[in-house]
DNA sequence: CTGAAAGCGCTAACAG
DNA sequence: CTGTTAGCGCTTTCAG
């Protein structure tokens, strides 16, 4: 604040000037141009250090058409963002990748109130791309930004258009392995606690749970949606419990909703794993934390948040991009069934 | 991607030409200023309506060399961000007040290996300001922060400057508060897991502890510092009890390291609130998610989130700000002390 | 109330 | 290898 450039940073002109060179040889080193003599790069670089000269990044993508930064918009409400360590894990993995590229990464929380702005910041041109970390039916504003940037989604989009980029593990088949799992082990009376009904993820669970009862020729002790909240896990565990028969096991949707089951369950003097078999999904830090150690499905939230990243680099650098990518799942045995 | 003005954004230039007006008009219009004609404005309105003008933010802000975006810096590791409840609160707080105002906030997580790009990012004018989350005496790299944008700090800094604004909670208080009220109730071997020495929160916690034994003339049982995580406050714990008379009570600086705490004392047969009182600090979500109940200090952090927007804001605005504001803790009863 | 003109700081052909 | 010349899309005096 007191000696450099004074406040209000360097320019390439005075760099150049500086450097005794014109503002393009400025501009080359800057960009890492191999078409500077040895001499120039060298002044330039010193005038550049003097100075302390940063690039001013609205110039530079002004003039060069690319922001070189990419934006990751969360589609939730803050306390569920953090409350759920599945985006901890996907956030971690995009940021690894992105990380080492020479884009720079910023998170937008874009919960219903923000997402008017949200969406504004996306089409004026502020990111040369964009990362979804999960979906709402209900997010139609997400629409809009396609059309305007590259976007790779988290998980299947509601509506797939031709043209989307996706990385979504494979739900389905994760309810279907959790359910089989239960049938295996000898239970019938085996009820559900899914994720919200306006979610692919919740949706497509539920769907893999339905079918493998249906192959099983067993009809499910109980449905009840949650919202992917331990409370919500709770409450759905509540309305389970009230509606009659008790179930003699349980597949929950995520391990968060089956933190918020077991404590109901544990108020009604069940105990999970022992009175009730429990099945998790995720593979969250939450599934240890738990005791009974919850069995669950695991997903790869942090492969699959490298991959988004890398999808999303490869759209931007040009390269051929796969447009649908599925990760598997598996079942991960602990003591809870 | 195909009506609409093509691919790349309509400009200000295509708005004036079919509003049949100047490029300032729009601008006028843009910007609200009130001397703009009725017809004018409805007809620019309409034109920016059929279009779907955004204005490109880095014209703009190259122009009138402000972007109306702050940043929201976080020197965490991921997982660390994700992991405590604190930064959720803290962050609701201040996208509560960003979010009234026209200014975007964009989150950058700056873990050590992130940091010199987020450095760069604050020094190229991306944004007219910033909020440090956090504090660690190693970041460095903040203070070059400081020379660039206004920024306002979530927490003391480690080397107070005269300028420098900030919001924080009273630490040295809350430790005092919490070692009192375990002496008032007659407990004298009393231990403390302290936060991590290199962050100020941590340091003036211990520092009250200190001051609130000294007062009382009791000698701590133990001292053992933690680094604010779960896994941290059990390890320091088990030191704690490794080494020699059990104490009979504990001040935890966090309720993560308490959680972590309670687990290692049930392994070791002891439990929290019975065979030893313990008090934690935060009085996040954790300290009721933990059976007994903890007994904590509360600090107001969605306040602090609250207030450190505000002054940032006040600052940008050019109204005057408050350099320090401290907010109350107190202590919340529960069941483990 | 409105338009013309002059940049903001940088990149990108284009000559040399 | 290097400098010159045009802009990128917008705001902002300054006249009128």
């Amino acid at each position: 604040m007191d000696l450099a450039p004074a406040r209000g940073a360097a320019t390439i002109e005075e760099v150049a000037a500086r450097a005794g060179v014109s503002r393009s040889t400025v501009s080359r080193v800057v960009n890492g141009s191999t078409a500077v003599s040895p001499s120039a790069l060298d002044a330039v670089r010193r005038a550049i250090d003097e100075l302390q000269y940063v690039p001013n990044r609205a110039a530079r993508s002004l003039a060069s058409r690319q922001t070189r930064a990419i934006a990751l918009v969360i589609p939730e409400q803050t306390d569920r963002f953090f409350g759920d360590p599945f985006f901890a894990s996907i956030v971690a993995g995009i940021g690894e990748v992105i990380g080492e590229s020479d884009y720079i990464m910023n998170m937008l929380i874009a919960s219903d109130d923000a997402s008017a702005k949200a969406l504004g910041y996306l089409r004026s041109g502020s990111v040369d791309g964009a990362i979804v970390a999960s979906h709402h039916t209900s997010d139609t504003f997400l629409d809009r930004v396609a059309d305007v940037v590259p976007v790779v989604y988290g998980g299947r989009p509601a509506r797939i258009r031709a043209d989307d980029y996706y990385v979504d593990v494979d739900n389905v088949e994760g309810g279907r392995l959790a359910t089989d799992y239960l049938l295996e082990r000898g239970h019938r009376r085996i009820a559900t606690i899914s994720g919200p009904p306006d979610m692919p993820a919740g949706i497509d669970r539920l769907k893999g749970f339905r079918a493998a009862m249906a192959d099983a020729g067993v009809t499910p002790a109980a449905v009840e949606n949650g919202d992917f909240t331990e409370s919500g896990g709770a409450s759905a565990m509540t309305r389970i419990l009230a509606a009659g028969e008790r179930p003699d096991a349980l597949f929950v949707a995520s391990d968060l909703m089956a933190r918020g089951a077991y404590e109901v369950l544990r108020e009604k003097g069940l105990e999970p794993g022992r009175d009730i078999a429990v099945i998790g999904f995720d593979d969250s830090a939450v599934s240890t934390a738990v005791s009974p150690a919850l069995t669950t499905v695991r997903q790869p939230s942090l492969t699959q948040g490298r991959h988004m990243a890398s999808v999303l680099l490869d759209i931007l650098a040009g390269r051929p991009a796969v447009h649908a990518t599925i990760l598997p799942t598996e079942v991960i045995e602990r003591a809870s069934a």
